[in-house]
DNA sequence: ATTATCTATAGATCTATAGATAATGC
DNA sequence: ATTATCTATAGATCTATAGATAATGC
């Protein structure tokens, strides 16, 4: 029954995929424990030799399914290439395979501190990523628009997921990677700053 | 301890009523019946005479939770006045009485296609809502423009509570008010019709 | 007689632990 | 001897139901 360390590692690997992909399509609290160690092979009672609670397994799931996004980063031949994929149908059907940002955002809220730092460090990276490659404009805008980009990624993806009517989910999707592929050539006109705080 | 029917109406709303505040605030697998039943001043042996399954009460609280965006969209003075208020910090701070359609978007991808339903709709009455005040463009950019900032909207404010910084949770609000007001009042430069379906 | 609500609980989860088993690694 | 994994289960949920209680409404 007892397996070598390296066979652990493999183990752990493999428990660790399992989660990754399962927690972004079912949701962090979509699937438990034992059914993800039954997936990756194994059985409940080892769980805890490989981790010290559930929420350890979440954060290390975390950090995998952000593989994910580092290798698009990186493959992507620029904005707009990486936008129409990721507002492209493929992602849209396979939420566990795809961003874990947008995928898990709804659940971090509820989430305990550990997961919620991680996921605000991935949110920050990825807002640098795309103010980098913005065109037009100044750092402010640049940063602005990798807000407003980010954003509507993510609750334009969110929506198409929600949604019940596939009509509507494709005109989402279809609508967003227009504008937002738009949005990272021009600036956005510069308008009066009447901004306060915030309204109640 | 029977009632009258009238009595019974009541407490209906009551449970409702807190259920359309929790289920916000804490997400739909976030609190159980017992508690909803125990904060409406009952307990949980009645549940079952009110609602015929939990989802029928997760319905009901969504239908609920629509009505604060109806007198949000009817109040308002138009769309840039709904959008310092949606895109507020107040409204980022209290999911409970807020937008059920950002508090809820991650949720309801798991959800029975009951509250599905439901949800789509509502989604469908925004877009039309908001396309209707945009200025400038033809319907088509409006149409777009919609799908835009409710996405924006959606997908900011998610991040803005997901996120465990305070500093960048404001400043993704302010980035937001500033821009989607500004796409309130004038479209996007048209750009070169290149989509296909979409990129895999 | 009907029924709105209550207490109590069945049955199905899910996280975490206990103890056994057998292969690794000193 | 140590330990990676297994089976089994404790203990804490949570949805849904059963049966009792007492006030409503015919």
């Amino acid at each position: 029954m007892r397996r070598s360390k390296t066979e652990k590692a493999v183990t752990h690997s493999k428990i660790v995929a399992v989660a990754a992909k399962r927690f972004r399509e079912l949701g962090l609290e979509g699937i438990g424990v034992a059914d993800v160690m039954e997936e990756a092979g194994s059985s409940v009672g080892g769980f805890y030799k490989h981790f010290e609670s559930r929420d350890e397994l979440v954060i290390e799931a975390l950090a995998e399914a952000f593989k994910d996004l580092d290798r698009w980063e990186q493959e992507a031949e620029d904005l707009p290439a990486l936008l129409r994929f990721y507002l492209g149908e493929e992602h849209c059907d396979c939420p566990g395979t795809g961003c874990a940002i947008t995928a898990l955002a709804g659940d971090v809220r509820h989430a305990s501190t550990g997961i919620r730092t991680v996921f605000t460090q991935r949110v920050k990276h990825s807002l640098g990523y795309s103010a980098d490659r913005l065109k037009g404009g100044d750092a402010a805008s640049r940063r602005a628009r990798a807000i407003l980009l980010l954003s509507a990624g993510i609750g334009g993806l969110s929506l198409a997921r929600a949604v019940n009517d596939k009509a509507l989910s494709r005109e989402i999707l279809a609508a967003l990677r227009d504008q937002l592929i738009t949005l990272t050539k021009h600036p956005l006109p510069r308008r009066a700053r009447t901004e306060g705080p915030a309204a109640g």
